[in-house]
RNA sequence: GGAGCGGUAGUUAAGUCGGUUAUAACGCCGGCCUGUCACGCCGGAGGCCGCGGGUUCGAGUCCCGUCCGCUCCGCCA
């Protein structure tokens, strides 16, 4: 029988102890975070997940304990049984006077342990790299020691609040009458939309099934089955590249629910980030968002095609300002302004091959203002960020007092009108730099919108990630149903074919599908789109002609989605829901600056993981049994 | 699929115009120390400079290829 675990119990952890346990005999179980040896005295800081307590070896205190003391290094596993004391003013040989022996820094600070016994429970080999907070070492280590980097405060603290949302999530929507129900991971492959995982089959040769990429068709299947609210904190793959905000298995909280519209939809995720962030960070966002319906907050709307002109893309940080401009109708006023680049554009746009409403190529310009203090080399570094997406080049002018452009070639093409009337549009001052970005519209807003954030960050507008809240939530509404693929040249779904369009636009599915907006939205969060839902179409009659429009037969539309056909013609109730990014929430809450911190094992950006080396090849008997023959590329 | 940045001791970094023994800090090992808390002091060990080729009298340094990590575009909600 081991004394300690055994007969001896964990009284404490290592944050527990305060001034108020002085004098107290506790029993504390850590790990070695870091030795001090003085010769005589020895001490040592323990470990645990709650905290760090500085205990003391003293010989003359128990000359057995000191002994053990003398053998431990980093990461051993310890405990300890001894005897809490304040620490008083004692005398510092540093500093050759009387200071106080209290430790501010670390919560336990306060006291320390006389130490009147200890045993080690494990011994450690020396770590390939020091757990400290605020830790230098390369991801790639420490992905491949991942347990070793969890133990560190950080890591624990974030996967701890992690658990909080996880608990004020099922919390709130138990409450709100939401069943979390249980969908399979293993489903019929669809293509189209995110690339699957496949899983091949034993029992069925040449067979796959696909991981779900959402529980989408499932939660819907629930509303016809009748649940009429649902929801799940639930598990989703995509065989897709990694981002900072995306990885190949992540996890959503989905929620769906019948007889809503998209206002409902939105108070019931208000609630939930309402309740979310008070439970966890104990702030209460209807102070910064007033309004809402039960004191829970209420979230600004913008429209997205006001975001893609203002911002470039769908998830735009609202933390500072420096909007686009889009001065293609400007330009086209000016038939081109005499600039070259623009003249075609400005032409096609004029005589019909593009569309004004939806014109194939654009001009957009941004304002730097004149605090941001740009070099000339800034700005071949911005120039040098706009290529790597793919831009032709960026062309810049600074502005004068007299509204002159300087150091830039357009001042020698544009015609003075033209000129004067995109200062008068943008505001443009002295000293501002103007940055213009022509062509393609998508590539346009892409840029565009990357160069807004990089400045953003630059010129300090958006806060350093840990460095206080500043949330900046949004709902951003009324996109587009379908998006024209120049490639296919084909309309396609903009997100997927079941979402419901407005009603007044149901009339442009077949004439003008370009027209057509319907309820889909987004919730974004500091330029983060943390979530997105729609209200579902469920009338088999409009289904049918968006079917129509994007050119998929009704056998297609059978053989994909048949199970999802039939059931909404054996009595669907209107419904609708969203799903929230419960990794990139947890990431942006807890100020992480990549979702890799807030995920227990993550992967790198190859899909790999370092520590288990998945994925690995497998052995020949194993594919004969899956009748897999693997052909070797090139 | 593409672009950029990075890979030098266990860790983090420096390494000039290509030059002779590749530095430093932390960590590690040994010794000393009864008030440290980033303890201090003395001493020591530790290197396939990611990998493979090439140029050169000579390569960590230049060139080509390749692998790995990160960020971004494409892709993806």
């Amino acid at each position: 029988m081991a004394r300690f675990i055994d007969e001896l119990k964990r009284t404490h952890t290592c944050g527990a102890l305060r001034a108020e346990h002085d004098g107290q005999e506790i029993v504390l179980f850590g790990w070695v975070a870091n030795r001090r040896d003085h010769g005589a005295l020895i001490f040592v800081d323990i470990r645990d997940r709650d905290g760090v307590t500085q205990v003391v070896f003293d010989p003359e205190a128990s000359p057995a304990a000191h002994a053990i003391a003398e053998t431990l290094r980093s990461e051993w596993v310890i405990g300890i049984r001894g005897k809490v004391k304040t620490r008083g003013e004692q005398f510092s040989q540093k500093e050759g006077k009387m200071v106080s022996a209290a430790n501010p820094n670390i919560a336990t600070g306060a006291i320390e342990v006389e130490v009147l016994e200890a045993t080690v429970f494990n011994k450690s080999e020396t770590p390939p790299f020091e757990l400290t907070d605020r830790i230098d070492t390369r991801e790639e280590v420490r992905l491949q020691y991942r347990y070793l980097d969890l133990r560190r405060a950080p890591l624990q603290k974030a996967l701890r609040t992690r658990h909080a949302i996880n608990q004020a999530t099922r919390n709130y929507l138990s409450d709100a009458g939401c069943t979390e129900v249980e969908t399979p991971f293993l489903v019929k492959y669809t293509p189209g939309g995110a690339r699957n995982f496949l899983v091949p089959s034993r029992v069925h040769h040449g067979k796959f099934y696909a991981l779900a990429e959402s529980p989408q068709l499932f939660k819907q299947l629930l509303m016809c089955a009748g649940f009429e609210r649902y929801f799940q904190i639930v598990r989703c793959f995509r065989d897709e590249d990694s981002r900072l905000d995306r990885q190949p298995e992540f996890t959503q909280i989905d929620i769906e629910a019948s007889f809503v519209n998209q206002d409902d939809i939105f108070t019931l995720v208000e609630g939930l980030v309402g309740a979310v962030w008070k439970a966890a960070l104990g702030i209460d966002l209807a102070e910064l968002y007033p309004g809402g319906a039960n004191g829970a907050p209420k979230f600004p709307r913008m429209k997205f095609d006001d975001s893609m002109r203002d911002y470039g893309n769908d998830k735009p940080d609202l933390r500072f300002g420096m909007k686009h401009f889009d001065i293609t109708e400007l330009v086209v006023e000016h038939g081109g302004g005499g600039v070259p680049f623009w003249e075609p554009i400005a032409k096609k746009l004029a005589d019909g091959t593009y569309r004004k409403d939806m014109p194939a190529e654009i001009i957009k310009i941004l304002v730097v203002p004149a605090s941001g203090n740009l070099s000339r080399k800034d700005g071949d570094e911005l120039e040098k960020l706009a290529k790597s997406m793919g831009a032709g080049g960026l062309a810049r002018a600074k502005v004068d007092a007299a509204g002159e452009w300087t150091q830039s070639p357009l001042n020698k093409m544009i015609t003075p009108e033209l000129k004067k009337a995109i200062n008068a549009v943008c505001g443009a001052q002295d000293g501002d730099l103007i940055v213009f970005q022509s062509g393609k519209t998508q590539l346009v807003h892409t840029v565009m919108a990357n160069l807004r954030v990089y400045l953003g960050k630059k010129l300090g507008f958006i806060p350093e990630v840990g460095h206080g809240g500043n949330w900046n939530f949004l709902w951003v509404v009324d996109p587009p149903l379908f998006e024209y693929d120049d490639d296919k040249k084909a309309w396609t779904p903009a997100h997927h074919a079941f979402t419901r369009p407005h009603d007044d636009c149901v009339q442009y599915i077949d004439s003008d599908p370009g027209k057509v907006l319907c309820y889909r939205y987004d919730l974004v969060l500091n330029g983060f789109e943390i979530g997105g839902g729609s209200i579902r179409l469920h009338d088999p009659e409009v289904q049918a002609k968006v079917f129509a429009a994007l050119g998929i037969t009704g056998d297609e539309a059978r053989q994909k989605f048949g199970f999802l056909l039939d059931a909404l013609k054996l009595g669907a109730p209107p419904h609708g829901g969203i799903a929230l990014g419960m990794d990139r929430l947890v990431m942006l809450l807890t100020e992480r600056e990549s979702l890799r911190d807030v995920i227990a094992f993550p992967k790198t950006q190859r899909a790999v993981d370092l520590m288990s080396d998945a994925p690995t090849a497998v052995s020949n008997p194993q594919l004969e049994e899956l009748a897999i023959r693997v052909v070797e590329e090139g």
